[in-house]
DNA sequence: ATAAAATTGGACACTGTTGTCAAAATGACT
DNA sequence: AGTCATTTTGACAACAGTGTCCAATTTTAT
C-alpha cells in the first residue's frame, strides 16, 4: 500500500506513515467486503489493527476515507495497465501466440488483479451515489485505456498484421472476448490454467474474425 | 408486478394483494437503489404509499422482503430469457440480418431489461453476502440459459449456417460480442440506435469467425 | 533524559434503524 | 347498522454507528 506523499522526506507528515498506510489497506478490503453504507469505521480500525480515533486524526471522516482509498486504488490500477500494454506486441513474429501472450498478461494484471477487482466493485456499488468517482473512472477506463487498446490493434494493422478498419470497436471486442471464457460470480477467482484457455479461446476468435484471410 | 399466488381465485389472500406488489416493487427499486445494507423499511413504505406496519404484517422481516424481492425477479427474468430464446432464427434465410434482430431482441429482454439490471446488480452487490442468492443465479445462468444458447447455436451450425465446434464457447462469446459495444456504467441506458448498432457489430464479427467461409 | 508528537481507550451525545405493540381509523361485505 | 380483516398512526425499547473530547500512555526525535 502507497500513497502519494513521500515518507522518507518527512517521516512524520501528517502521522505515522506506516499507520497511515494500514487504515487505508483495511478501509480498501472492508470497503470491497460491505459497500461504503455497511462499511463501520470500527470494522477499518480493528482491522487495522489500529483505535479508532486515529483514523480520525490522519484520515477525517469515514467519505474522505473512502476518497483516499479510491484514489490509491485507481492510480495502481491506471499504472499498471499502462505497463502492461507498454508490452503488446505490434511487430509480432507470430501474431497468435505473442497475442495469446500478452493477453493473458492483461487478464492477470488488469481484470483478475485484486485492485482491478475491487475498483471495479467500488464503481459498480458506489457510482451511482459518488458520481465524482465514476467520472474519475471514465477518465481512466473509456477515456485512456481503451483507446491505448485501440492505438495498439491499430499499430498492428499497420504493420499489416489484422485487418481493423475501427480500431476502437476493435479494442472493445478484444477485451470481451478475453473475458468472455473467464469464470464469474462473487469471489471467483481464475487459476493460471483458466486465464490460459479464456486467452487462446478469446484471441482465435479474434483473429478469426479480424486476421488476414 | 406480479405474484406466484393467484389474486383471483383469493383476493385477501394473505392480506390485500394490491398493497403486497406494491411493497414489493418499492423493495425493488429501493433495495437495487441503496442495496440491502443502506436500504430502510421507512425507505420502503414511503415509496410503496403504505405504512411501515404494513410490511412487517405483509412480509415479515427486511430478510424476507429481500428474498421475496429476488425470488420475483428471477422468476420474471428467466421466463423473458426462455421467451426470447423460443425466437432464436435455428433455419434463417439471411443468417446474418436475423441473428442481429435476434440479438437486439436479447439485449433489449435480457440485458438491458430493468429486471435484468436489477438483478445483476444485487446479484454484484449481496452475492457475497448472501451466497443462496448466488447459488440460485447461477443455477439460471451458468445452468440454464447459458446452454440454452449454446443449443441454438448448435442447431444453427446443424444447420450448416455456421461452424462451432465448441457451441457453449460460441454462446459465451457471442453474448460477449453483442454486449461488448454497448454503453458501460451506473445509469447507463441505451438507446435503440445503440443497441442495433451492438447488435450489428457484434454479430458481424461474430459471423467473421464462425461464419462458413 | 527530556520534550514533543502520536496513539490509545473510554466515555459521551446524537442520529438513524429495526422490530414490536396497542389503539384508532378505514373499508368491504352482509 | 354491524362485523370483520386490514391498515394506519404514534409510541416505544434496543441497538449500532458516527464523530468528538479528554486523560493516560506509548512512541519518536533531540
Amino acid at each position: 500500500m502507497e500513497l502519494s506523499h513521500d515518507p522518507a522526506r518527512s517521516p512524520t507528515l501528517r502521522g505515522n506513515y506506516n499507520k497511515r498506510c494500514a487504515i487505508i489497506s483495511a478501509a480498501t478490503a472492508v470497503f470491497v467486503r460491505d459497500g461504503f453504507t455497511g462499511a463501520s469505521i470500527d470494522a477499518i480500525a480493528e482491522e487495522a489493527n489500529v483505535s479508532r480515533q486515529t483514523i480520525y486524526n490522519q484520515l477525517g471522516d469515514k467519505e474522505r476515507v473512502f476518497a483516499e482509498v479510491v484514489r490509491s486504488i485507481t492510480e495502481r490500477s491506471s499504472a499498471r495497465i499502462m505497463e502492461t500494454l507498454a508490452s503488446f506486441p505490434a511487430e509480432p513474429e507470430d501474431v497468435e501466440s505473442e497475442l495469446v501472450d500478452f493477453a493473458m498478461r492483461l487478464t492477470r494484471n488488469c481484470v483478475c488483479d485484486a485492485d482491478a477487482r475491487a475498483l471495479r466493485r467500488l464503481i459498480e456499488n458506489e457510482g451511482g451515489r459518488y458520481p465524482e468517482l465514476f467520472e474519475t473512472w471514465k477518465d481512466y477506463g473509456p477515456g485512456k485505456n481503451w483507446p491505448a487498446v485501440a492505438a495498439c490493434l491499430a499499430r498492428l494493422a499497420r504493420s499489416g498484421h489484422i485487418e481493423a478498419d475501427d480500431p476502437e470497436l476493435a479494442a472493445r471486442q478484444f477485451t470481451a472476448l478475453i473475458g468472455a471464457d473467464l469464470p464469474v460470480g462473487p469471489g471467483a477467482s481464475a487459476t493460471e490454467d483458466q486465464i490460459e484457455a479464456a486467452a487462446r479461446n478469446g484471441v482465435r476468435t479474434f483473429l478469426r474474425a479480424y486476421g488476414k484471410r
